[in-house]
Parts: C-alpha cells; structure tokens; sequence
DNA sequence: TATAACATGTAACTAGTTACATGATTGG
DNA sequence: CCAATCATGTAACTAGTTACATGTTATA
C-alpha cells in the first residue's frame, strides 16, 4: 500500500524519495509511514511498473537527485485504487493494548509507569495536532493546485488525529485512576 | 511481537495453535490479529528457543492436537517484556485515512459511498463492544486462574475498543456532513 | 448436500525493518 | 567538533499474507 502513498504525492508534483520521505512524515505519518530505505526500494518496483519514471538532476554541492514523475499508467492506478470501496475496517496493532491486556502477570507498578508515560506522549501528539499541523495544512494547500479540495480532506485526516489522542489521553487517564484505586 | 501474545496466552493454560487463534479472535483481535499459518510457524519457533514445550494429543475423531506449554524460560521472557516499558507512540497503518487524505484527486460519490459503508461496519463493532464483549470478559474472567486482575485489564481493553468506535463512528458522521455540504 | 468447525502444517510471496556504505555542508 | 540535513542506495533479515495440501464430523 505504500505504492498508493507514493502516487498519491507524485500526483501533486514530481519528488525525490528523500523528499517524499519529508512529506510523509509531516502529513501522513499518523496513519502511514515508511523507512527511506522501503521508499527508494518502493519506488525503483514502480518505475519498473511503469507507474512512475525518474530523470537525475545533477547538483555540486548536494549529491545528485532522482526525481519521479507519476505516468499515466500511474494516474490510472491511483484512480482505479480511489474508486473501489474497501469492504473491510482496518485492521491495527497496538503494542500498548497487547501489554495493557496481559498486565496481570506483571506488577502493577510497571503498568502504571508504563501508562503515564504514554500519556505524556499522546499529550504531546495531541498539542501538534492542534497547534502546528493547521499551519501545515494552510500552507501547502495555498501551494499545490487544487488547494480547496485537498484541504478539506487534509483537515478531516488531522481532525481524526485529534480525536484520536484525544480519545486515547482520556482512556489513559481513566486506566491510570482506576489502577491507583486498586492499590 | 506475536510471540508475547503467544506467550500471554499460555501462560494462563495450554493451549493447541488453533484454540490460540479462536481465543485471539475473541479477545485481542482489534489490537493483535494473527493468521493461522503465522500462529503455527511462530509456535513452532517458540519452541525451538525453548519458550514452550509442545505435546501430542491423540484423537480418534479428530485430527491430532499438539497442545503446547509455556516454560519457565517462556515466562522470564514474557515478565522481561512486561516490565520494560515502551518508549514510543504505537504507530498504526490506516488505509482509510490514506484514501481520505488523497481523496480530492478522485470523485466525491465514491469518497461518500466508502465513508457510508465504514460508518455501518464501525457501527457494527461498536455494538459488539458494548453487548458481547462483557459477556466474554464475565465468562474468561471466572474460568482462569487471578480472574478478577485480569479482568481489570482486559475491561480497560474493551474500553478502548469501544471508545474508538464511537470515535470513528462520530469522524465518520461529520466528515460525511461535511461532505454531502460541500455539493 | 454443502459448508462450517475441527486440526495441522508447508511453500511461496509481499511488506517492512535494521544495518551497512558513502560523503558534503550547515548550524549550534 | 559534533550532530543534523541533504541524498541515494543495497543486503540481510523479520513479520505477515496467500495459497496449497489433507481429512473427519456435525449442522443447516
């Protein structure tokens, strides 16, 4: 699936992997993410695909630049992939709640350490998602062409993020309370 | 990390790879799904390692069962995990939110269609949550030995179950108002 | 009469992670 | 002077999925 996130973004310009890498994780890296190295592995299986191609910009003080370019072979996937409904909910994994679940067999103690720390962690998120991805969403969406489009599906992917730390901050902060009462 | 879920598993009884599965399913499901094929490959090199001890079983009726044991090896590994708290947020993959965030460069009907159709399965589960659920905790929770630690821990689990649904349930309702608006 | 449940396993494959390898420039 | 940023890639490995292979019994 990182195939789709690749042409999603080369669908609004043309990208090195490096560069990808950088959009990807102030923007979608809440609901996906990749290495650089499965990114330039990902991107050389598209090229042979036919999907995207990539010319070298030469630079001197950088080392040189591959920069891709979806085809129209590319558009057509990515289309096709937008079209057809998912018929299933996506499936997560989350460590945190494989612990949480067999917390039992350890000491109480480890738990709660565990969970504050997670909190303070959500709670960070939480702030970006109110604070600095707005800012980030206003200005990319003044940059790339159809900007309005775009920026409200953005503003719907980061409210999902808000929401989300915010449910989670708030499970925590109930787990942790009734964890203490349990002493 | 399927080997701690294995683990935590048997550590409240042995167990044959397909009653762990049927038990996955039920309980951790939302947070640590495995497939079959995994479950038997994973158990097998647990017991390499000397994490559990598998014995033969013979039915008449049925296929043979290999039912295995955790070891004290096994539960030194599982309490070390445990006790080592995580020092990262969980990061998921979420194929919707993919879609959504690239959704303006297909056509609105289809983004409409596919966030009606999550809301109903999303729905669903949250109902699941709320009625089954319990049930299933009330039941394991006065089977196993330590019941009622256990089920501290894995009601806080169903919470979490449940109080993202609602969270996706409630997205879902405003970004399809939103949408259907944008007309 | 067909399909779900019971029961285990292997083989081939795709996806993703970690480590290695290289090397200049900029900022603290 | 050290770490971060820029920039690309390969190799080895771990995790997970899909497909294949087998065979009985209970249930709808």
């Amino acid at each position: 699936m990182l195939k789709y996130a690749l042409l999603g973004f080369l669908n609004l310009q043309p990208y090195t992997g490096y560069d990808l890498s950088a959009h990807m994780e102030v923007s979608t890296a809440h609901f996906w993410h990749a290495k650089l190295s499965q990114i330039y592995t990902t991107l050389k299986k598209l090229e042979q695909e036919g999907l995207v191609e990539s010319e070298i910009e030469e630079q001197d003080d950088r080392p040189d630049k591959r920069i891709y370019t979806i085809t129209p072979a590319g558009r057509d996937d990515l289309q096709a992939w937008l079209a057809q409904p998912m018929t299933d909910m996506d499936q997560t994994k989350l460590k945190l709640l494989l612990k949480v679940f067999f917390a039992g067999m350890g000491d109480r103690e480890s738990v709660l350490t565990e969970l504050r720390l997670q909190k303070s962690l959500h709670e960070k998120q939480l702030t970006l998602y109110r604070t600095a991805t707005p800012q980030i969403i206003d200005e990319v969406t003044q940059e790339v062409a159809d900007g309005e489009v775009h920026g409200f599906y953005w503003e719907a992917t980061r409210r999902f993020g808000e929401a989300y730390e915010q449910m989670v901050v708030d499970w925590l902060a109930e787990t942790i309370t009734g964890l203490e009462k349990m002493a």
